[in-house]
DNA sequence: CGGGCTGGGTACGGTGTCGTACAAAACGTC
DNA sequence: GACGTTTTGTACGACACCGTACCCAGCCCG
């Protein structure tokens, strides 16, 4: 019942996700794959014909929060050109517990009926593979989240999200408000304010109305320290190169001491 | 060169993600089940062989952390016998961002190497769905996880732990001393031992050195507040019946628009 | 040009949680 | 039964962040 679009094969090279897979994977989804355009604070699950999607965003932001809850929750990660949204349907799962708000100033995304993309991962095990990388690197940047969230004070949970939000842009000129920034990291709005106004005094920031540019990524980095950087390194080693480019963190403090299980008769 | 254990078929009746698998698709796996002991405070990652495992907990608790980083984060979830460990295999990644640590008082678990499983997974799709699905719930939870610990006051959070604890043990005893919580919360030793006098002063809790018994499970779900059930009910909804019984939280206090996207031509 | 609106600057008191510290109690061990 | 170790009880000052509030500056619109 859920006929492909017959349109033309459109350009997959706008979502780097897309573009990593071998082509011949790639040309199981093109032909289903429709452009759509979203616009700010859309939430978008279904296609225009009611069916759920696997959505890959090219040009579009989306901010994931979980479903159900308020308003008032905290963001669970970003996905941009670098990701997709919904993949709990190649877990098996109808409807995700999780909700994707459109951040900035919306843009295109590419999306494929939930059929079609099924049918295409049962045809390849690849595809569903490479797919489902990008889940297990989706689930880490929710743990760096989590992580960054619970121990990080707010001016580094603030540079954090401005570097997630700038590697999933185009230019340096972010179109977000403070208030946007204030409800991804469940905080004040005037605490936002200020936090920009120190990166601002150390020149690494300019803020107009409803915009920023990031003027010095670099030092921006450093003040997001260690909470930034892991799950991006990841997936430039198993999925593709990331966008604005990392380097690994700084090796890790402690060693891990990994025991073996005894077998039990 | 990753041979299957040459043993008897164990029961896999104490792990419910295992239990719940179709028949067929259980036997897939049970020929290569080997029975593990673990203790407390054990990171187990690969078989006594050295091949990378996956892990169904018997009456063994884990608490899940990001690898690489400190001792000192937070936890990024629970996984016990209604669960399992190193779901990124089924993603296609081989070593997992994450580790696991044995909470409370060890156990057993089931534990499988990396090969057998995959070419289970191959010879049937939905066995690989119904593990997927679970990773799905993980994931959930540990969004949970973010939201408390973002917005929820420190009592809140202990309340939530104490439950999603409780769920994975046996009896209403739960043997960990508060130093444990309060690293899995990122907080303070003392602050953890306040609220847990709180609750004792409310008799829900009752507790003596290194072990504490809830007495009265209702009232501490009322504590914890929304952020705890969400997950589980999603669990019992798609898996399998949740061990302690939940009911859905309450209605969603706001409403959700999703509007759909335009077609770009 | 003037009003309405959205976004940003700034302030103040309140408080939950932190860091640190020390002592008492429970337990294991010799 | 004495000792060391682990676990728990309790205290105090510090401070990051919160809730709320108000005003001002850009911006859109008529």
């Amino acid at each position: 019942m859920l006929k492909p679009n017959a349109r033309y094969a459109p350009d997959i090279r706008g979502n780097l996700l897309l573009r990593s897979l071998p082509q011949c994977d790639a040309w199981l989804l093109i032909p289903h794959l429709s452009r759509l355009h979203v616009d700010r604070e859309d939430q978008v699950s279904r296609t225009p014909c009611g069916a759920v999607q696997l959505i890959f965003p090219e040009t579009a932001v989306f901010c994931v929060r979980q479903a159900l809850l308020g308003d008032r929750q905290p963001a669970l990660g970003l996905v941009g050109h670098e990701g997709m949204l919904g993949w709990s349907l190649l877990m098996g799962v109808e409807e995700s517990f999780s909700l994707a708000t459109v951040e900035m100033q919306g843009g295109t995304v590419l999306s494929i009926a939930a059929g079609p993309l099924l049918e295409a991962c049962a045809k390849s095990l690849t595809l569903r593979a490479n797919l489902l990388r990008y889940a297990d690197n989706f689930l880490e940047q929710v743990a760096s989240m989590l992580g960054s969230n619970t121990i990080d004070p707010l001016e580094r949970r603030v540079a954090r999200w401005l570097l997630m939000l700038h590697d999933r842009s185009q230019g340096d000129t972010l179109s977000l408000t403070h208030d946007e920034v204030a409800r991804a990291l469940h905080t004040r709005r005037a605490s936002v304010t200020e936090c920009f106004h120190v990166l601002e005094g150390e020149k690494i920031l300019r803020c107009e109305r409803a915009r920023l540019t990031i003027s010095d990524r670099e030092r921006l980095t450093v003040v997001a320290g260690c909470s930034y950087g892991a799950a991006e390194a990841r997936y430039a080693a198993e999925i593709a190169p990331w966008p604005r480019g990392v380097q690994l963190p700084p090796p890790s403090p402690g060693q891990l001491r990994i025991s073996e299980a005894t077998l039990v008769p």
